[in-house]
DNA sequence: TATTAGCACTCATCTTAAGCGAGTGCTAAT
DNA sequence: ATTAGCACTCGCTTAAGATGAGTGCTAATA
């Protein structure tokens, strides 16, 4: 048996009015809504066999089909090879968007988190969005400074410009010849080394050499330490979570309450994004069993990879039901991802 | 009619069944749950009375009786004028808390999350946790430094140790003297200054002194303007929001979405901390309608303030039905709030 | 006078059965 | 190959009892 142009155009017709309902879709209605003028005892016929090819599923005997998985996999990767088409004719919503992003503000954090609670507002799912990653780790930067008299500042610049400080307390006083030694001590032994090759025994010679300043050396460190450790909790900025509660098959308790326990601990979306992120066409869909995380069963997800420089990428995604409308999301991170791609790139030159 | 003795303990042993079971509590209960050797009877005429009274209601006719918001106040302001008894003599979970705290991370961030989930975690309700906010906001420090050949860093940091960055891009590489000059021009004249106090005139000043390099001072200012409106959108940690499932009386679709988003919609929170930092006594309890936050009228808060240092002060809540453990939560936050407020003290010493 | 036993009554909730209707699968006719 | 027709399935809704927890009131009691 064979998956011939009908059956194509039946099993379209099924996904598509089951993506606006998310009621099971009968024969009758399918003979209906489509131009194909085929009775509805045809049209079951071909659902039968629909069915015995893994592409519908009945939820019982007596009801109409909704897809499965394969289904929607097999209307997603038809839809994504569609010509780009209109997609820099953007949308109302995207030029709100892109509004926002060119008067941006200064904090980024504040940008991003705009973003995904407007993308939550225009999609009617939730939105997650993660600030750039930096791969590069290279120490750009050490400073000390006197800032009150028993208290260092400690400001570390990594390659990217991300910014550390710590404030350490120390007993007695540094007068400003020292400080000024240990500051290039510092910045002549680290300056411009990758993170993770500063090892113990580089550590111990900076301290030998700082003799009696050792303490200070090493809570430097510490705090250049912390800096990788945070790369594996990384900002996750999560919005319209309450969404989810617009779609019955996800809103009873157990499952809202395990999507609701996701959201929080963007732990276990970081998963999700680091699998996105060594993707190299950009756009991804999982649909229901295919996500990494296994709380999102009976979700589909489509994330976005943007990279505002080389090297430094973010990820953005909307978390919806399986009968998501695939087609305007996709269009809408694409547009939303070129944005960020260009308009980005231009501002830093 | 007055409220004796024997009506208050038959309210309390209302109360309290009506915290266990979430359910309507009968006289024939409470004949038999009591010490006071009463029949159902008498109960109920005692309850009828109760009812005219204010502390209970009937959800309908032929039901048994839940406490009102004014029976809860009065249930918990008893319950506050109890002795402080065995504060000290800790829990398991507080220990388990402590040696958190003092094991501390280097980053305040990570800890508060931390806190909110434990303490979500210990008592089943959801929690919320804000990093201490300073509330002097003298200009301590101000810093430019050559990050590179053509980004500035700025720091700066306000009373009490707060830190602001930011990365200004300049067109033409400034000499090591005029850094040095715009460094001294800056600290001389902005140092120890309350950020309100900063008026256009006294920018306006300072721009003249820097001459060229005026555009430069003007990013400096909007670095410290920011720190101005970031108290507003101050950082508020929440946790445990799940926690609200595991109670029937908040778990329905429209209160449970509400108070998700109010949960996401941290500013929605602010409210609340704010009128607790104005309180004196440290703890707080909302029942009810009580609460400032209108999402939340079905809920109780108890908050808690600490105190790190002078000023220097933040707030702890605890989110749950009306029906929440008073007795356990109160003690619990005392608890912690003991613990921040000294063991942070000793380790500042 | 305060307490209690007794009883009729209320009302949310559970159970059961019937009816509805959308939808199917199969067969025979076109 | 397509379609009309029909029996059948089964989730969902509705209505009708039945259940039982709980009340309010009254009259008896200590």
């Amino acid at each position: 048996m064979d998956l011939d142009e009908r059956k194509l155009k039946i099993l379209q017709a099924i996904i598509r009015n089951y993506l606006e309902t998310g009621e099971p879709v009968g024969s009758r209605t399918i003979s209906k809504y489509t131009d194909l003028n085929l009775s509805s005892a045809t049209i079951r016929n071909e659902m039968s066999d629909l069915e015995e090819l893994g592409y519908i599923i009945q939820p019982h005997t007596s009801a109409g089909r909704i897809p499965s998985d394969k289904g929607y996999r097999l209307y997603v990767d038809r839809m994504m090879l569609e010509k780009e088409e209109q997609l820099n004719h953007a949308t109302q919503e995207i030029k709100e968007m892109q509004r926002i992003l060119l008067e941006r503000e200064d904090k980024m954090e504040s940008l991003l988190k705009q973003m995904a609670k407007m993308l939550a507002a225009n999609t009617n799912y939730a939105t997650m969005i993660t600030a750039p990653q930096v791969r590069g780790n290279k120490l750009k930067f050490i400073q000390l400074s006197r800032v009150d008299k028993g208290q260092l500042l400690t400001t570390i610049v990594i390659e990217g410009n991300v910014i550390k400080n710590s404030i350490i307390t120390v007993d007695d006083p540094l007068d400003d010849e020292t400080l000024l030694k240990l500051n290039i001590l510092l910045n002549t032994n680290i300056n411009g080394i990758p993170i993770e090759e500063i090892n113990l025994a580089m550590i111990t010679r900076l301290k030998q050499q700082a003799g009696v300043y050792a303490g200070i050396v090493s809570n430097v460190m510490d705090t250049v330490a912390s800096q990788i450790k945070s790369d594996e909790d990384m900002e996750i900025y999560t919005s319209g979570t309450n969404n989810i509660f617009k779609y019955p098959e996800l809103a009873d308790h157990q499952r809202a309450s395990e999507l609701i326990t996701t959201f929080e601990e963007k732990r276990l979306l970081t998963e999700l994004v680091s699998e996105t992120l060594t993707d190299e066409t950009g756009i991804q869909v999982y649909i229901g069993n295919e996500t990494p995380v296994k709380t999102m069963k009976d979700c589909s997800v489509v994330t976005a990879t943007y990279e505002l420089e080389e090297g430094v990428k973010g990820t953005i995604g909307i978390i919806g039901p399986r009968r998501m409308d695939y087609d305007k999301v996709i269009k809408t991170l694409k547009t939303l991802k070129n944005q960020l791609d260009t308009i980005y790139k231009k501002e830093d030159k």
